[in-house]
DNA sequence: GTGAAAGCGCTAACAT
DNA sequence: ATGTTAGCGCTTTCAC
């Protein structure tokens, strides 16, 4: 068959249903004003014929497309990958749909903006590590709304939803100190990602109000992924034989998987008995039975509608709000990776 | 700053370099035939104010939208989420964009394929769902290429890729074999899936061939997913403490792993040496420490440029070939859940 | 409540 | 090589 069969348009049915081309209009939009029974007739016509209204004509007259662009970079942190999957199935309930740009690693991400225009989509959801201001301000030069996911850009205007990173970093801290733990070392993941500098910070800060010495605090680097976090986990622990923490923070828990099958399958440290050890997400694979990692949850539904309600896709003649915040607290989840203190049985 | 701001257009652009609209047009068409000069002056233009071709204008009248549609049943399996990757990555390459359709568990997938059908889509890749004539036969009445990805509709003239499922059954067969297993059992996936049914099916024959008795091949259900995995070898395995199967193959990797953990962690089975396993697909995942899984490596790279060139979105002029079948052969990937056989050493 | 008509921003003949 | 013109399929005034 040619693919060039041309698909039924609304004069079609408007022909066939007997009435004007914009009552087969008005019977497809909601809230418009048209007699049930012409709605009754097209609708009918329009099944005969199999008629969808082409959303891509619409466009050009309303100036929405329904569809919402997600800037994805990263896709080997299952964290994202549920992100994902939450924002396109709430956005399809509302009749939206997602345009996924995928970044490569360190691809520009100005050469997915000039793509991200073209669609003219609705909106936009960055969670691509490095956000680039020229992104933003792209997006509000043109009246389009942008939230970034998890992340920011100090000392812009540009928007964001994100979990409370330094707050959870504060959490692990409190945990690690409750367990008793006295030397320390953090696995970060990207240096120059917000996400991962607020969770560091957090963490240190509180142990250095603690009282702990910054001496005791080594930093690594495990770049977010699964094989940074075992790579670095591996020179560490190797390294220092003699004076190895007693407690690692790896900045999220897909690095903290890596770490921890480092730790136990290359250098035989036990978990929690040598070494506690925490992440940061929630993702499902922590709750395995080989990991069982204590983290902090990021609440991802809440922030998914956080996100949205930031958007403000339904009201899309209104001001774009600049500059909001919006963190989330994270909610610290005890698994067997950090010994449960014995406080917590006391009282 | 009000969402209004209106965009410049091409006519804007060609005001301001002193020449006509479609030279405009020319300027960003490839190929098209434009004066350097005056190309060169419509993209100074353009670049002050910011222009960017609307493409969405552009597909009204070129009937081509360069949006694919992914329709995505479930991301959990991690497989089917480095798919989405690998065709958004590829896709980007060649200036086109994937636009995600995520089908709820038990989702009408009709509802999807109207979705579908206003965006214009310039083609269609179905995976990790159910496919229903339905949507294939409206997709071809349309003119509008589909191929499903590692499924397909038995008598259906609708096109495929896939990995040799079938085939990759019968190698792990061939390697439990060699390995001396006597006793199976096999934790099959979604039971209305090809995938999970020609896997199960050439593990299956390969046995019966080599004299097993059908009696001696229990099938389990596992729905595809970690859980599943985990649950159904719970059970099979708690109730048959005399007579446990001696090697087990999981039809895909994430219930492998599943499978693995309820073994260990739960019935404490020791992986070889009580019983060997194998997956399939073989996902990252599945190459940690923990696992360390015996699989059939699926040929993503491969199956992906196969499914791009069934699409053929480069010539929408062409007719559609129905029916076409690329069955494409994995390779057994040797780890650790699967003793190598001594032969292997012979010779 | 309904129809006629004017675009939305672009591409693709068709002239020149 | 360039400009002119006619749509693409829809939404949206504007009359009636």
């Amino acid at each position: 068959m040619a693919r060039t069969t041309s698909r039924a348009t609304s004069f079609d049915v408007a022909a066939l249903a007997g009435v004007s081309q914009s009552a087969v209009s008005r019977a497809f939009t909601p809230g418009a004003s048209i007699a049930d029974d012409t709605r009754h007739k097209v609708l009918e016509a329009a099944a005969k014929l199999s008629y969808v209204p082409n959303s891509i004509a619409s466009s050009l007259t309303t100036k929405r497309s329904n569809i919402v662009a997600l800037i994805l970079g990263d896709m080997s942190n299952p964290f994202y990958v549920h992100v994902l999957h939450a924002f396109s199935n709430r956005l399809q309930e509302e009749g939206r749909q997602v345009l996924i740009f995928t970044l490569d690693r360190n691809a520009d991400s100005d050469a997915a903006i000039l793509q991200v225009l073209k669609y003219q989509v609705d909106g936009v959801i960055l969670t691509a590590a490095q956000a680039s201001t020229r992104m933003t301000d792209i997006c509000h030069e043109r009246g389009i709304p942008i939230v970034l996911f998890n992340r920011y850009i100090p000392g812009s205007d540009a928007s964001c939803v994100r979990c409370d990173n330094a707050g959870g970093g504060r959490q692990i801290a409190e945990a690690f100190l409750a367990a008793g733990a006295q030397k320390f070392a953090v696995i970060a993941g990207d240096p120059k990602g917000t996400t991962s500098q607020d969770r560091v910070r957090g963490f240190i800060e509180r142990m250095l109000e603690s009282g702990a010495r910054r001496s005791d605090i080594a930093v690594l680097e495990g770049r977010s992924s699964y094989d940074g976090g075992y790579a670095a986990a591996l020179k560490h622990f190797s390294a220092n034989t003699q004076s190895r923490p007693d407690a690692l923070f790896c900045v999220n828990d897909i690095m903290a998987m890596g770490a921890m099958d480092a730790l136990r399958f290359k250098l035989g440290v036990k978990i929690p008995q040598d070494l506690m050890l925490a992440g940061f997400d929630d993702i499902p694979e922590g709750r395995r039975a080989p990991y069982q990692l204590t983290t902090v949850r990021q609440p991802v539904d809440l922030m998914v509608e956080e996100t949205l309600s930031v958007l403000n896709l339904d009201q899309p003649s209104q001001t774009i709000e600049r500059g909001i915040d919006r963190p989330i607290k994270g909610k610290l989840i005890w698994r067997s990776t950090i010994p449960v203190p014995v406080s917590n049985f006391r009282a």
